[in-house]
DNA sequence: TCAATATATGAATATATGTTCATATATAAT
DNA sequence: ATTATATATGAACATATATTCATATATTGA
């Protein structure tokens, strides 16, 4: 009752399905688990990390084998290594100097093949 | 062989696992896929456009619905429902003035899921 | 301790993108 | 035809973000 005065506060035209409006209002998720998919989804979207991740389920990696591999800087590698980091889709191991990062979650590999089987048709 | 020149010349550093970058080379799907897959991702990378998927979860709504249900003007409604059209993630059909949008594709919810299972662990 | 190497990171820059505002288009009703 | 309404869209603005550059940190070996 007082989501739909709100609604029509917002949306100065006319609410057209109040029904539909309600029903889809209870079945969403809560916003702040809205909010961290947006998040991790926005990780999955850059050309560069795709291909670190794409890179990592052959096998763990170096940095400095990962920007081999993709012809990029070292540093435009680390620095997107941390935004996986954060997210906690990778991990990483030290082994001296050489830092071996791998993947973290059993559900970017689904997530992954999914999108690939959207864009491949 | 003139692959591993090329990534010589971009990493200054040691190429560490040369057998490594190789057989990940060999198993990586085309530039052009992966360009597309990130693309894919950051449709669903922006809570604006997570939360309208997830209210055409429900049904089919249309923008005046989608504007009153998450509390946002009809023109940023519009400009994203642009988005994912383009993504060809949602259909419309018109009736009158209105014009009533829907899910496009059955991986959307597949990918949506696994998101959220990482999400909400 | 000093030099070399692998990685991390802060600042700067360029680019991309989401929302707003104003307005255009499309359809229906009078 | 004119008006009202639902939606679309271009331009402007603010913000986010990817890469580069310079440099810091961490580890190893001499």
């Amino acid at each position: 009752m007082s989501q739909q005065f709100s609604a029509q506060e917002q949306c100065d035209t006319t609410v057209i399905h109040e029904d539909v409006i309600a029903s889809a209002r209870s079945n969403m998720p809560p916003e702040e688990t809205l909010y961290d998919l947006a998040e991790l989804f926005k990780v999955f979207g850059d050309t560069t990390r795709v291909r670190i991740l794409c890179a990592l389920f052959e096998s763990e990696m170096c940095v400095c084998d990962i920007s081999a591999l993709l012809n990029m800087s070292q540093s435009s590698i680390s620095h997107q290594l941390r935004v996986l980091k954060t997210a906690k889709l990778v991990r990483y191991r030290r082994e001296g100097k050489v830092v071996y990062y791998s993947l973290d979650d059993a559900h970017i590999k689904h997530i992954f093949d999914q999108g690939l089987a959207h864009v491949t048709e």
